[in-house]
RNA sequence: GCGGCUAUAGUUCAGAGGCAGAACGCCGGUCUGUGGCACCGGAUGUCGUGGGUUCGACCCCCACUAGCCGCCCCA
Protein backbone atom coordinates (compact mmCIF):
# COMPACT_ATOMS: atom_id res chain seq x y z
CA UNK A 1 0.00 0.00 0.00
CA UNK A 2 1.47 3.48 -0.98
CA UNK A 3 1.90 5.70 1.70
CA UNK A 4 -0.23 8.65 2.26
CA UNK A 5 1.97 12.09 2.18
CA UNK A 6 0.37 15.62 2.19
CA UNK A 7 -0.84 16.59 -0.69
CA UNK A 8 0.43 18.39 -3.60
CA UNK A 9 1.18 22.17 -1.83
CA UNK A 10 0.63 21.75 1.21
CA UNK A 11 3.65 21.19 4.08
CA UNK A 12 3.63 20.26 7.77
CA UNK A 13 5.01 22.60 9.88
CA UNK A 14 7.46 21.11 12.84
CA UNK A 15 9.44 22.23 15.78
CA UNK A 16 11.21 24.15 16.00
CA UNK A 17 9.89 26.14 12.59
CA UNK A 18 6.31 26.60 14.80
CA UNK A 19 8.10 28.39 17.49
CA UNK A 20 9.17 31.35 14.62
CA UNK A 21 5.67 31.07 13.23
CA UNK A 22 4.11 31.94 16.42
CA UNK A 23 7.23 34.65 17.14
CA UNK A 24 5.53 36.23 13.94
CA UNK A 25 2.06 36.04 14.69
CA UNK A 26 2.50 37.11 18.18
CA UNK A 27 4.59 40.52 17.15
CA UNK A 28 2.09 41.22 14.65
CA UNK A 29 -0.74 40.72 17.14
CA UNK A 30 1.21 43.03 19.28
CA UNK A 31 1.62 46.05 16.14
CA UNK A 32 -1.96 45.68 14.90
CA UNK A 33 -3.31 46.35 18.45
CA UNK A 34 -1.01 49.46 18.99
CA UNK A 35 -2.44 50.67 15.82
CA UNK A 36 -5.88 49.75 17.31
CA UNK A 37 -6.55 47.56 14.99
CA UNK A 38 -9.08 44.29 16.63
CA UNK A 39 -8.77 40.27 14.73
CA UNK A 40 -11.74 39.12 12.89
CA UNK A 41 -11.64 35.73 11.70
CA UNK A 42 -13.84 34.83 8.66
CA UNK A 43 -15.29 31.22 7.71
CA UNK A 44 -12.43 29.34 5.85
CA UNK A 45 -15.00 28.93 2.47
CA UNK A 46 -17.27 31.23 1.23
CA UNK A 47 -20.31 31.45 -1.42
CA UNK A 48 -18.01 31.62 -4.51
CA UNK A 49 -19.74 34.28 -5.82
CA UNK A 50 -18.34 36.45 -3.27
CA UNK A 51 -14.88 35.99 -5.06
CA UNK A 52 -16.13 35.92 -8.31
CA UNK A 53 -17.44 39.50 -7.59
CA UNK A 54 -15.11 40.91 -5.26
CA UNK A 55 -11.91 40.02 -6.87
CA UNK A 56 -12.92 39.86 -10.32
CA UNK A 57 -13.87 36.91 -12.89
CA UNK A 58 -11.23 37.61 -14.92
CA UNK A 59 -8.27 37.61 -12.63
CA UNK A 60 -6.14 34.90 -12.69
CA UNK A 61 -6.70 33.77 -8.79
CA UNK A 62 -10.67 33.52 -10.00
CA UNK A 63 -10.54 32.05 -13.13
CA UNK A 64 -8.12 29.39 -12.61
CA UNK A 65 -6.85 29.25 -8.81
CA UNK A 66 -9.93 28.72 -7.30
CA UNK A 67 -10.58 25.14 -5.56
CA UNK A 68 -14.26 25.22 -5.92
CA UNK A 69 -16.69 22.40 -5.35
CA UNK A 70 -20.87 21.79 -5.31
CA UNK A 71 -22.10 21.27 -2.05
CA UNK A 72 -24.89 19.23 -1.87
CA UNK A 73 -28.35 20.54 -1.92
CA UNK A 74 -30.25 19.71 1.33
CA UNK A 75 -33.63 19.28 -1.01
CA UNK A 76 -34.62 18.84 -4.04
CA UNK A 77 -35.95 22.11 -4.34
CA UNK A 78 -32.97 23.48 -3.62
CA UNK A 79 -29.91 24.81 -5.58
CA UNK A 80 -27.00 23.14 -4.71
CA UNK A 81 -24.59 25.84 -4.00
CA UNK A 82 -21.17 26.52 -4.94
CA UNK A 83 -18.71 26.99 -2.39
CA UNK A 84 -14.70 27.87 -2.75
CA UNK A 85 -12.01 27.82 -0.05
CA UNK A 86 -11.01 31.25 0.16
CA UNK A 87 -8.06 32.66 -2.15
CA UNK A 88 -7.54 35.69 -0.20
CA UNK A 89 -9.50 37.37 3.14
CA UNK A 90 -10.47 40.46 2.21
CA UNK A 91 -13.64 40.38 0.26
CA UNK A 92 -14.20 38.00 3.16
CA UNK A 93 -13.57 40.66 5.95
CA UNK A 94 -15.97 42.95 3.54
CA UNK A 95 -18.64 40.81 3.25
CA UNK A 96 -18.62 40.58 7.42
CA UNK A 97 -18.85 44.35 7.11
CA UNK A 98 -21.55 44.20 5.49
CA UNK A 99 -23.65 41.29 6.99
CA UNK A 100 -23.25 42.66 10.35
CA UNK A 101 -23.74 46.28 9.20
CA UNK A 102 -20.69 47.37 10.99
CA UNK A 103 -20.83 50.23 8.52
CA UNK A 104 -23.83 51.23 10.88
CA UNK A 105 -21.44 52.36 14.19
CA UNK A 106 -20.09 55.60 12.34
CA UNK A 107 -16.93 54.24 13.11
CA UNK A 108 -13.72 53.03 11.48
CA UNK A 109 -13.30 49.36 11.17
CA UNK A 110 -9.84 48.30 11.89
CA UNK A 111 -9.45 44.91 11.44
CA UNK A 112 -6.59 42.42 10.90
CA UNK A 113 -6.93 38.39 10.49
CA UNK A 114 -3.95 35.59 10.55
CA UNK A 115 -5.22 32.23 8.85
CA UNK A 116 -4.99 30.23 5.70
CA UNK A 117 -5.59 30.54 2.33
CA UNK A 118 -5.84 28.79 -0.80
CA UNK A 119 -4.99 28.73 -4.24
CA UNK A 120 -4.37 25.85 -7.03
CA UNK A 121 -0.89 27.45 -8.25
CA UNK A 122 2.03 25.44 -9.16
CA UNK A 123 4.12 25.01 -6.08
CA UNK A 124 7.33 26.85 -5.30
CA UNK A 125 9.65 28.41 -3.28
CA UNK A 126 7.56 31.24 -1.38
CA UNK A 127 4.60 30.02 -3.06
CA UNK A 128 1.62 27.04 -1.45
CA UNK A 129 -1.34 25.98 -2.42
CA UNK A 130 -2.41 26.45 1.13
CA UNK A 131 -0.32 29.04 2.56
CA UNK A 132 -0.69 31.48 5.20
CA UNK A 133 -1.09 35.40 5.28
CA UNK A 134 -1.34 38.07 7.86
CA UNK A 135 -3.64 40.78 7.00
CA UNK A 136 -5.91 44.16 8.04
CA UNK A 137 -8.05 46.10 6.64
CA UNK A 138 -9.55 49.73 7.63
CA UNK A 139 -12.81 50.06 6.14
CA UNK A 140 -15.64 52.25 7.06
CA UNK A 141 -18.08 54.87 5.92
CA UNK A 142 -16.77 58.29 4.15
CA UNK A 143 -17.56 60.02 7.01
CA UNK A 144 -15.21 57.90 9.43
CA UNK A 145 -12.68 59.17 7.62
CA UNK A 146 -12.51 55.74 5.43
CA UNK A 147 -11.12 57.44 2.23
CA UNK A 148 -8.31 59.94 4.14
CA UNK A 149 -5.02 59.27 2.82
CA UNK A 150 -4.08 59.71 6.29
CA UNK A 151 -5.64 56.05 6.38
CA UNK A 152 -3.06 54.99 3.43
CA UNK A 153 0.20 56.65 5.18
CA UNK A 154 -1.10 55.21 8.65
CA UNK A 155 -1.15 51.89 7.04
CA UNK A 156 2.32 51.60 5.46
CA UNK A 157 4.25 53.12 7.84
CA UNK A 158 2.60 50.29 10.19
CA UNK A 159 4.02 47.95 8.05
CA UNK A 160 7.36 49.80 8.14
CA UNK A 161 7.25 49.41 11.97
CA UNK A 162 5.92 45.58 11.66
CA UNK A 163 8.72 44.64 9.31
CA UNK A 164 11.21 46.34 11.65
CA UNK A 165 10.01 44.80 14.97
CA UNK A 166 10.40 41.25 13.39
CA UNK A 167 13.91 41.91 12.50
CA UNK A 168 13.34 41.71 8.97
CA UNK A 169 16.07 43.93 7.01
CA UNK A 170 16.39 45.04 3.80
CA UNK A 171 12.92 45.71 2.16
CA UNK A 172 11.79 47.89 -0.25
CA UNK A 173 8.43 49.29 -0.94
CA UNK A 174 6.97 50.00 -4.24
CA UNK A 175 3.98 52.60 -4.45
CA UNK A 176 1.98 53.64 -7.03
CA UNK A 177 -1.83 55.27 -7.46
CA UNK A 178 -4.23 53.72 -10.20
CA UNK A 179 -6.89 56.12 -10.01
CA UNK A 180 -10.14 55.58 -9.64
CA UNK A 181 -12.68 53.53 -10.95
CA UNK A 182 -13.32 55.69 -13.28
CA UNK A 183 -9.43 56.63 -13.94
CA UNK A 184 -8.81 52.77 -14.54
CA UNK A 185 -10.75 51.85 -17.92
CA UNK A 186 -9.39 54.92 -19.41
CA UNK A 187 -5.62 54.21 -19.14
CA UNK A 188 -6.36 50.67 -19.73
CA UNK A 189 -8.18 51.97 -23.07
CA UNK A 190 -5.22 54.45 -23.72
CA UNK A 191 -2.59 51.68 -22.96
CA UNK A 192 -4.43 48.93 -25.20
CA UNK A 193 -4.15 52.00 -27.90
CA UNK A 194 -0.61 52.54 -27.54
CA UNK A 195 0.66 48.90 -27.70
CA UNK A 196 -1.16 48.33 -31.07
CA UNK A 197 2.00 49.85 -32.66
CA UNK A 198 4.23 48.80 -30.19
CA UNK A 199 3.41 44.95 -29.27
CA UNK A 200 4.94 43.50 -32.07
CA UNK A 201 7.91 44.50 -30.88
CA UNK A 202 8.01 43.33 -27.87
CA UNK A 203 8.67 39.74 -26.26
CA UNK A 204 6.04 36.96 -26.61
CA UNK A 205 4.60 37.24 -23.42
CA UNK A 206 4.02 40.56 -23.66
CA UNK A 207 2.39 40.24 -26.95
CA UNK A 208 -0.03 38.11 -25.69
CA UNK A 209 -0.69 40.15 -22.89
CA UNK A 210 -0.94 43.35 -24.55
CA UNK A 211 -4.19 41.51 -25.96
CA UNK A 212 -5.44 39.50 -23.07
CA UNK A 213 -4.58 41.72 -20.28
CA UNK A 214 -2.43 45.26 -21.49
CA UNK A 215 -1.73 46.54 -17.63
CA UNK A 216 0.75 42.99 -17.52
CA UNK A 217 2.82 44.21 -20.24
CA UNK A 218 4.14 46.70 -17.42
CA UNK A 219 5.37 43.65 -15.24
CA UNK A 220 7.30 42.83 -17.56
CA UNK A 221 11.07 41.86 -16.92
CA UNK A 222 12.17 40.95 -20.35
CA UNK A 223 15.73 43.51 -20.46
CA UNK A 224 15.49 44.35 -24.29
CA UNK A 225 11.58 45.37 -23.72
CA UNK A 226 12.14 47.93 -20.55
CA UNK A 227 12.77 51.21 -22.91
CA UNK A 228 9.74 50.88 -24.71
CA UNK A 229 7.49 49.96 -22.36
CA UNK A 230 8.41 52.92 -20.46
CA UNK A 231 7.86 55.09 -23.80
CA UNK A 232 4.18 53.57 -22.69
CA UNK A 233 1.36 55.89 -21.03
CA UNK A 234 1.56 56.05 -17.14
CA UNK A 235 -1.33 56.15 -15.67
CA UNK A 236 -0.67 58.92 -13.51
CA UNK A 237 -1.66 60.70 -16.22
CA UNK A 238 -5.05 59.71 -16.14
CA UNK A 239 -5.29 60.37 -12.52
CA UNK A 240 -8.54 62.54 -12.29
CA UNK A 241 -7.95 65.59 -9.75
CA UNK A 242 -8.85 64.10 -6.65
CA UNK A 243 -6.74 60.89 -7.05
CA UNK A 244 -3.80 62.86 -7.96
CA UNK A 245 -3.96 65.67 -4.55
CA UNK A 246 -4.77 61.82 -2.59
CA UNK A 247 -1.39 60.31 -3.71
CA UNK A 248 0.55 63.23 -2.91
CA UNK A 249 -1.17 63.67 0.30
CA UNK A 250 0.04 59.84 0.98
CA UNK A 251 3.53 60.17 -0.36
CA UNK A 252 4.02 64.04 2.14
CA UNK A 253 2.96 62.11 5.17
CA UNK A 254 5.36 59.30 4.50
CA UNK A 255 8.25 61.57 3.96
CA UNK A 256 7.27 63.59 7.54
CA UNK A 257 7.92 60.05 9.11
CA UNK A 258 10.28 58.51 7.27
CA UNK A 259 9.13 55.98 5.62
CA UNK A 260 11.40 54.62 2.45
CA UNK A 261 9.50 53.56 -0.80
CA UNK A 262 10.07 54.20 -4.35
CA UNK A 263 7.07 55.51 -6.91
CA UNK A 264 6.92 52.55 -9.30
CA UNK A 265 4.32 53.87 -11.89
CA UNK A 266 4.62 49.76 -13.28
CA UNK A 267 2.96 48.56 -9.85
CA UNK A 268 -0.33 46.84 -11.44
CA UNK A 269 -1.70 44.20 -9.14
CA UNK A 270 -3.75 41.25 -9.94
CA UNK A 271 -7.03 41.70 -8.04
CA UNK A 272 -9.52 44.29 -9.94
CA UNK A 273 -11.09 46.05 -6.78
CA UNK A 274 -7.88 47.88 -6.34
CA UNK A 275 -8.26 51.87 -6.63
CA UNK A 276 -5.74 54.79 -6.26
CA UNK A 277 -3.27 53.89 -3.27
CA UNK A 278 -1.47 50.15 -4.58
CA UNK A 279 1.70 48.57 -2.95
CA UNK A 280 4.31 45.90 -2.23
CA UNK A 281 7.00 45.10 -0.19
CA UNK A 282 9.63 43.38 -1.81
CA UNK A 283 12.76 41.30 -0.65
CA UNK A 284 15.39 40.26 -2.51
CA UNK A 285 16.29 36.41 -1.62
CA UNK A 286 13.13 35.38 -1.69
CA UNK A 287 13.48 34.61 -5.61
CA UNK A 288 10.93 34.66 -8.06
CA UNK A 289 8.02 35.15 -5.21
CA UNK A 290 9.80 38.00 -4.22
CA UNK A 291 6.77 39.97 -2.75
CA UNK A 292 6.26 39.97 1.25
CA UNK A 293 3.33 41.70 1.09
CA UNK A 294 1.13 43.99 -0.78
CA UNK A 295 -2.27 45.34 -1.01
CA UNK A 296 -3.95 48.78 -1.78
CA UNK A 297 -7.24 51.00 -1.45
CA UNK A 298 -10.46 49.58 -2.70
CA UNK A 299 -12.62 52.11 -2.68
CA UNK A 300 -15.67 50.21 -4.70
CA UNK A 301 -15.34 46.85 -3.16
CA UNK A 302 -18.17 47.08 -0.50
CA UNK A 303 -20.37 47.72 -3.86
CA UNK A 304 -18.94 45.43 -6.12
CA UNK A 305 -20.43 42.83 -3.40
CA UNK A 306 -23.75 44.59 -2.62
CA UNK A 307 -23.15 46.80 0.02
CA UNK A 308 -22.99 50.30 1.00
CA UNK A 309 -20.24 52.85 0.38
CA UNK A 310 -17.56 51.77 2.09
CA UNK A 311 -13.98 53.03 1.41
CA UNK A 312 -11.23 50.98 2.86
CA UNK A 313 -7.50 49.67 1.96
CA UNK A 314 -5.71 46.58 3.64
CA UNK A 315 -2.62 44.26 2.56
CA UNK A 316 -1.85 41.21 3.09
CA UNK A 317 1.66 39.92 3.88
CA UNK A 318 2.83 36.25 3.25
CA UNK A 319 3.83 34.89 6.88
CA UNK A 320 5.52 31.61 4.96
CA UNK A 321 7.54 34.22 2.91
CA UNK A 322 8.07 36.04 6.19
CA UNK A 323 9.68 32.56 8.17
CA UNK A 324 11.84 32.31 5.01
CA UNK A 325 13.09 35.71 4.88
CA UNK A 326 13.89 35.29 8.64
CA UNK A 327 15.38 31.82 8.08
CA UNK A 328 17.93 33.21 5.46
CA UNK A 329 18.86 36.02 7.62
CA UNK A 330 19.07 33.74 10.60
CA UNK A 331 21.60 31.16 8.33
CA UNK A 332 23.32 34.38 7.33
CA UNK A 333 24.36 35.13 11.01
CA UNK A 334 25.57 31.86 11.22
CA UNK A 335 22.47 30.95 13.77
CA UNK A 336 21.66 27.75 14.80
CA UNK A 337 18.68 25.74 14.02
CA UNK A 338 18.67 23.17 17.36
CA UNK A 339 16.07 21.95 19.21
CA UNK A 340 13.99 24.21 21.36
CA UNK A 341 15.62 24.08 24.92
CA UNK A 342 13.91 24.41 27.69
CA UNK A 343 15.46 26.18 31.20
CA UNK A 344 16.33 23.34 33.07
CA UNK A 345 16.91 19.76 32.73
CA UNK A 346 16.25 17.98 35.86
CA UNK A 347 17.78 14.92 36.17
CA UNK A 348 16.87 11.75 38.70
CA UNK A 349 19.50 9.94 39.69
CA UNK A 350 18.20 6.57 40.02
CA UNK A 351 14.70 5.00 40.57
CA UNK A 352 14.34 6.36 44.18
CA UNK A 353 14.37 10.03 42.97
CA UNK A 354 11.79 9.37 40.40
CA UNK A 355 8.88 10.37 42.09
CA UNK A 356 10.16 13.48 44.01
CA UNK A 357 11.88 14.62 40.94
CA UNK A 358 8.65 14.90 39.18
CA UNK A 359 7.09 17.37 42.28
CA UNK A 360 10.14 19.29 42.09
CA UNK A 361 9.25 19.66 37.94
CA UNK A 362 5.90 20.36 39.08
CA UNK A 363 6.89 23.21 41.31
CA UNK A 364 9.23 24.64 38.51
CA UNK A 365 6.59 24.90 36.05
CA UNK A 366 3.95 25.94 38.24
CA UNK A 367 6.39 28.56 38.46
CA UNK A 368 6.56 29.48 34.90
CA UNK A 369 9.68 27.42 34.18
CA UNK A 370 10.65 25.13 30.96
CA UNK A 371 11.33 22.11 32.17
CA UNK A 372 11.87 19.04 31.24
CA UNK A 373 12.44 15.59 33.26
CA UNK A 374 14.79 12.61 32.48
CA UNK A 375 14.13 9.37 33.41
CA UNK A 376 15.90 8.29 36.55
CA UNK A 377 19.14 6.98 34.94
CA UNK A 378 21.77 6.35 37.32
CA UNK A 379 24.63 7.12 35.06
CA UNK A 380 25.54 10.86 35.22
CA UNK A 381 27.66 11.07 31.88
CA UNK A 382 24.11 9.86 30.34
CA UNK A 383 22.05 12.50 32.35
CA UNK A 384 24.20 15.70 31.17
CA UNK A 385 24.57 14.46 27.42
CA UNK A 386 20.67 14.40 27.09
CA UNK A 387 20.82 17.60 29.77
CA UNK A 388 23.24 19.13 27.35
CA UNK A 389 20.98 18.80 24.26
CA UNK A 390 17.66 20.00 25.46
CA UNK A 391 18.36 22.72 28.16
CA UNK A 392 20.20 25.63 29.23
CA UNK A 393 21.01 24.16 32.87
CA UNK A 394 21.00 20.68 34.81
CA UNK A 395 19.28 20.29 38.20
CA UNK A 396 21.02 17.31 39.29
CA UNK A 397 18.66 15.42 42.15
CA UNK A 398 20.07 12.17 43.57
CA UNK A 399 20.25 10.60 47.22
CA UNK A 400 22.22 13.43 48.49
CA UNK A 401 20.57 16.15 47.24
CA UNK A 402 17.17 14.20 48.26
CA UNK A 403 18.63 14.00 52.00
CA UNK A 404 20.03 17.11 52.27
CA UNK A 405 17.28 18.75 50.45
CA UNK A 406 20.05 20.91 48.77
CA UNK A 407 20.20 20.40 45.06
CA UNK A 408 22.99 20.53 42.94
CA UNK A 409 22.63 22.74 39.68
CA UNK A 410 24.81 23.57 36.63
CA UNK A 411 24.99 25.59 33.84
CA UNK A 412 25.78 24.20 30.35
CA UNK A 413 26.92 27.29 28.96
CA UNK A 414 28.92 29.13 31.40
CA UNK A 415 29.96 25.64 33.47
CA UNK A 416 29.35 27.36 36.69
CA UNK A 417 27.79 24.92 39.19
CA UNK A 418 25.77 25.97 42.35
CA UNK A 419 23.61 24.46 45.47
CA UNK A 420 20.92 25.74 46.00
CA UNK A 421 18.01 24.44 48.55
CA UNK A 422 15.38 23.35 47.10
CA UNK A 423 12.55 25.96 47.95
CA UNK A 424 14.14 28.37 46.42
CA UNK A 425 15.47 26.73 43.27
CA UNK A 426 12.20 28.46 41.58
CA UNK A 427 13.77 32.05 41.90
CA UNK A 428 16.97 30.94 41.21
CA UNK A 429 16.20 29.98 37.93
CA UNK A 430 14.00 33.08 37.03
CA UNK A 431 15.54 34.75 34.70
CA UNK A 432 14.23 35.57 31.16
CA UNK A 433 15.25 33.60 27.96
CA UNK A 434 14.40 35.02 24.39
CA UNK A 435 15.52 32.95 22.11
CA UNK A 436 14.00 36.07 19.25
CA UNK A 437 15.71 39.62 20.98
CA UNK A 438 13.28 42.30 19.38
CA UNK A 439 14.97 45.29 17.68
CA UNK A 440 12.49 47.62 19.80
CA UNK A 441 10.97 48.08 22.84
C1' G B 1 -0.94 25.66 -17.01
C1' C B 2 4.43 25.63 -19.65
C1' G B 3 9.97 24.59 -19.62
C1' G B 4 14.44 22.75 -17.02
C1' C B 5 16.82 20.10 -12.93
C1' U B 6 16.31 16.62 -8.99
C1' A B 7 14.54 12.17 -5.80
C1' U B 8 19.80 6.72 -2.20
C1' A B 9 20.14 6.12 5.90
C1' G B 10 17.17 10.83 10.56
C1' U B 11 20.19 14.91 7.64
C1' U B 12 23.71 16.42 3.72
C1' C B 13 25.37 13.70 -0.18
C1' A B 14 28.77 9.88 -2.98
C1' G B 15 27.77 5.57 -5.84
C1' A B 16 27.55 5.81 -14.22
C1' G B 17 25.06 -2.52 -15.38
C1' G B 18 27.76 -7.09 -10.93
C1' C B 19 27.64 -7.71 -2.39
C1' A B 20 24.08 -0.51 -0.50
C1' G B 21 28.39 3.66 0.89
C1' A B 22 30.67 8.32 3.58
C1' A B 23 30.16 12.33 6.90
C1' C B 24 27.22 14.27 10.62
C1' G B 25 23.45 12.59 13.73
C1' C B 26 21.50 8.23 16.50
C1' C B 27 22.27 3.75 19.87
C1' G B 28 25.72 0.94 23.02
C1' G B 29 30.52 0.58 25.56
C1' U B 30 35.23 2.46 28.01
C1' C B 31 32.08 5.42 32.35
C1' U B 32 26.89 4.48 38.98
C1' G B 33 28.38 11.97 41.09
C1' U B 34 30.01 15.86 36.31
C1' G B 35 28.35 17.18 29.76
C1' G B 36 30.74 19.31 25.22
C1' C B 37 36.29 15.84 23.85
C1' A B 38 38.55 11.10 22.79
C1' C B 39 38.64 5.95 21.66
C1' C B 40 35.96 1.21 20.57
C1' G B 41 31.57 -1.15 18.75
C1' G B 42 26.46 -1.10 16.45
C1' A B 43 22.00 -0.10 13.63
C1' U B 44 20.65 2.55 9.79
C1' G B 45 17.45 1.79 3.93
C1' U B 46 11.01 -1.14 0.01
C1' C B 47 17.68 3.42 -3.49
C1' G B 48 10.23 8.38 -4.51
C1' U B 49 6.08 4.90 -6.84
C1' G B 50 4.69 1.54 -10.79
C1' G B 51 6.03 -0.82 -15.17
C1' G B 52 9.83 -2.23 -18.94
C1' U B 53 14.87 -3.75 -21.05
C1' U B 54 18.73 -7.28 -19.15
C1' C B 55 21.54 -13.44 -16.97
C1' G B 56 21.71 -9.28 -13.56
C1' A B 57 19.10 -2.38 -12.61
C1' C B 58 20.35 2.62 -7.46
C1' C B 59 22.40 3.03 -12.56
C1' C B 60 19.32 2.31 -19.03
C1' C B 61 13.93 3.21 -21.00
C1' C B 62 8.59 4.67 -20.10
C1' A B 63 4.78 6.48 -17.00
C1' C B 64 3.34 8.58 -12.46
C1' U B 65 4.18 11.34 -7.89
C1' A B 66 6.76 14.99 -5.19
C1' G B 67 10.44 18.87 -4.53
C1' C B 68 13.53 22.80 -6.43
C1' C B 69 14.61 26.70 -10.30
C1' G B 70 12.51 29.68 -14.12
C1' C B 71 7.87 31.30 -16.78
C1' C B 72 3.01 32.65 -15.44
C1' C B 73 0.75 34.66 -11.24
C1' C B 74 0.93 36.52 -6.44
C1' A B 75 1.45 36.68 -0.65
Amino acid sequence: MSQIKAVRGTRDLLPPETELWNHIEATARRVFARYAFGEIRTPIFEDTQLFARGVGEETDIVSKEMYTWEDRARAQSEKAQMLTLRPENTAGVVRAYIEHKLGDTGLLQKLYYIGPQFRRERPQKGRYRQFFQIGAEVIGPTSAGSESPLRDAEILEMLGTLLGELGITGWMLELNSVGSAADRPRYVQALREALVDVAATLCADCQRRAVTNPLRVLDCKVPEDQGKINELPKIADFLDEDSRAHFAMVCAALDACDVPYTINPRLVRGLDYYTRTTFEFTHGGLGAQNALLGGGRYDGLSEAIGGPKAPGIGFAMGADRLVLTLQAQAAEGGANNAAILVDVYIAPLGGAQQAQSLVLARELRRAGLRVELGDGTFRLKKSFEMGNKLARKIVLFGEEEAASGIVTIKDFETGEQTKVPRGELADFLSTKHSRFPVARE
